[in-house]
DNA sequence: ACCTGAACACCGTTCAAGT
DNA sequence: ACCTGAACACCGTTCAAGT
């Protein structure tokens, strides 16, 4: 036993998170355990704790590679030419799309239901913010270029359209495909916005 | 060892779930195992197999009684004056505070995040119904008495209060107390409907 | 028939001891 | 300095054996 020094920290790290990823990937989030992680690239599980604090912090750095595959692909699949309401409604699809395509990945994204005090790592919140912005711009010709009420509007329509696709995809509103999620979704943002338009004016 | 026969069946299943809810009341969900409960009603974890089929079943017991709870709680603080919007909105304020108020129990409902083919119990998914149909019921007036509609603009409804409850309770829109998430969810219910009647007309 | 306690195959986490 | 393996205190689940 003792030293190997195969692997910087930092490449261990990586390796760590990848195979974090695959096995929430090929088996599920019930089936992750860091025991299996460290396994996986042939360390002990004590290695681990020397480059994360615990079990929490993988999963959190494993979700942060969700989160950035996630923005990606709603960035790259959102055809340009879409403006306005369009988007936001493509993004709403596409958020779907993604939470059902790498459904046990975008699972682990909730599985951290923590008591009220719990906080979640601040880098982590930033990350979380720069999906949020996304809506925020598409949002401002809505709102008069007020980011205050973009920034409302955008915890409404992300808050709603991951409230379907949570409750949906999970089987809590029947049995659902994702089409008629994708309905649901385009259904709340385009009438939510429209009603919130009308009352401006 | 051997039989005490203290219990009836039913009663030890009452029990149990009684003790499951305290457990997860008092300690969180995390904090949660058969183990425990059998220690707290004083039975082996053995006895408790002979009453559930396994800890999920009598997670979904435990759930059972949370959303009796809820819906008791949805309804009584229901003001009987209240029509239309107004009362939805109200609906919408009760599902936050119960979040809020009983925050271990309800992440509990949402922590059986499993493979999109499996199932929840049956009986489980008509008492979710159950809490649908309420709102479905004051639908009816806004989309000219057509029960397929109302359930498609409650799926929408209860499925975006949800959502926005769900990432702001747990920390994944900022630091937003209860008070602005039911700001958030008015704002979506308000203006969701109004989009929707006028689109109709 | 009912219940227990031990057993099995796991966990997350810590840390003395080895190189 | 880095890494391991054993240890600790837990899990969920099964089942032979006891009353």
């Amino acid at each position: 036993m003792g030293r190997r020094n195969d692997h910087t920290r930092k490449e261990l790290k990586e390796m760590a998170i990848k195979a974090g990823v695959e096995l929430i990937e090929e088996r599920g989030f019930q089936n992750f355990s860091i025991r299996k992680v460290a396994a996986k690239i042939g360390y002990s599980a004590g290695t681990l704790y020397n480059v994360f604090e615990n079990s929490d912090d993988l999963v959190f750095h494993i979700n942060s590679v969700t989160l950035d595959d996630l923005q990606n692909y709603i960035e790259t699949k959102l055809d340009q030419e879409l403006k306005g309401v369009e988007a936001i409604k493509r993004m709403g699809d596409r958020y779907i799309e993604f939470a059902h395509e790498y459904n046990s990945r975008w699972n682990a994204l909730f599985e951290y239901r923590r008591p009220l005090d719990s906080e979640l790592p601040q880098w982590y919140l930033l990350k979380l913010n720069s999906l949020f912005a996304i809506v925020e711009k598409l949002l401002l010709p809505f709102v008069h270029g007020d980011i205050e009420s973009a920034k409302r509007v955008a915890k409404v329509l992300w808050g709603g359209v991951h409230g379907i696709c949570s409750l949906g995809l999970t089987q809590r509103m029947g049995q659902d495909g994702t089409e008629l999620l994708k309905t649901l979704a385009n259904s709340l943002i385009e009438n939510y916005i429209s009603g919130l338009t009308q009352a401006k004016e």
